[in-house]
DNA sequence: CGACTCGTTGACTCTCTTCAAGGATAGTGG
DNA sequence: CCACTATCCTTGAAGAGAGTCAACGAGTCG
């Protein structure tokens, strides 16, 4: 592995064999789970993958929108900032996850890598007359996009309306929910953001956030085994708490 | 006028000589503006108008999705609620605006007329088919769908980080930027929404809502000649308490 | 005209924030 | 291998912004 070189990135059209969209594990549960295998090469002529280590940036709010991303490992956090400094997440991302539906001339969020991350990179130009051709494409992207409006305005009620407890609750029910689509059963939910960057998800602060953790703790409710890792104990009172708490 | 009517409902097919799409006022600023005229005579097939009086539902959380509506004219309320009633109102729709982008199988949230509205309502099923015809349409509900997502991150920032007097001038300016688009430049800016409904948008409680009211009006930021109207004096000094205040 | 809803204002309360400090953990370099 | 440091997480005490409870004025409707 080199040392220095920002957001490490590779063409895979021109350094690997066969075409490694067809062996993608996300696929099936990606945008291009749609595509036909003659379609899939269409689409994998325009694509270069990016790793990205914890920290660096993918996109920054007010850049001119040239690229899109698939994620196919890791997390990424979307953010908007205020003048000030203060910050919001308004969503996290994981492997399956297609970031940059919002198809405007500038982003409208920043993102930036919460662990190790690999993301397909599609130029949006390309990517566009693509959807011309593929009608499914775009189809899926629309369905992309109302659920992701779905998941918004659950977040809205969220934020404008629940307690701590209640936000706390709903983050973790949220994410056990998207790690068991993606198939990720274990005994412990793995949380790999920080409680800044958790705080700054539900409109809190990392102290907040933190003591209502060691609440549902000392309640029994969730135990938290190592860093980056927590149990749901009883996930029937945890689901109760979301909306009552 | 007939007394008791739920929501009133005629069929325009039935009911109206010529093509009441081609005079329709919001045509151009709305999904319909993308259709030639032969292709407006085929969505005129599949549409019916609703009217509503103020406090109507248009739509209920957790429906069957079965139909999608237009904006003709009024304002529409979107909201989510909580099993203890807590409120959240995630949008508000004026003319031309599209309703239901989220083509799931039930509505996600609720909608209901704040004043006296008309809506086109299309029937899901057909629509979809209809969109298979006419790619420019559902290219065009993508770019609606992109939109509402970045108006919906806006919110999330509004909702998780912003002061009350911050929410309450985001909220007067962006409706005042809406009315804008839609051609209404008058001296006063039209506010058809009560406190209690801005307070559930806002996240905030109504009474908050008014006395952060009041205290612009103090401030000679904006002044309150009518109920239901509010005029802004000093536009710039607004803008600045947006995200900063 | 009385009943109702809506908006405003006041006094008090409370949840969450702010400010502060200490403890756990991981990575670094000698 | 172990001190050293930086960062993250946790906990405590005090404070503030918005919420709650309550009352009142204004406009509206039957």
């Amino acid at each position: 592995m080199r040392p220095l070189q920002p957001p490490k990135t590779r063409d895979i059209a021109a350094g690997q064999l066969g075409s490694p969209c067809s062996a993608c594990e996300i696929r099936e549960i990606s945008v291009c789970g749609v595509l036909s295998p003659s379609e899939l090469e269409r689409l994998r002529q325009i694509i270069a993958t990016v790793h990205l280590d914890a920290g660096q940036t993918a996109i920054s709010e007010g850049d001119e929108a040239a690229d899109v991303f698939n994620v196919v490992s890791g997390t990424i956090k979307l953010y908007k900032l205020l003048p000030d400094g203060r910050r919001q997440i308004t969503g996290f991302m994981f492997a399956g996850d297609f970031l940059g539906i919002a198809l405007n001339e500038t982003y409208a969020y920043s993102a930036e890598a919460v662990d190790k991350v690999q993301l397909c990179r599609f130029p949006r130009r390309k990517l566009e007359s693509l959807l011309e051709e593929f009608p499914k494409l775009e189809r899926r992207l629309l369905g992309e996009a109302a659920n992701e409006l779905v998941v918004a305005q659950d977040q809205m009620l969220l934020l404008g309306r629940k307690t701590a407890r209640e936000r706390v609750s709903s983050f973790l029910v949220g994410l056990a929910d998207r790690a068991a689509r993606r198939g990720r059963l274990g005994e412990n939910l793995e949380v790999p953001m920080s409680r800044s960057d958790i705080a700054d998800f539900l409109g809190l602060t990392t102290e907040t956030v933190s003591r209502t953790i060691t609440q549902l703790k000392e309640g029994g409710v969730i135990a938290v085994p190592n860093r980056g890792q927590i149990q749901i104990r009883q996930r029937e009172k945890l689901h109760d708490l979301m909306e009552s708490g």
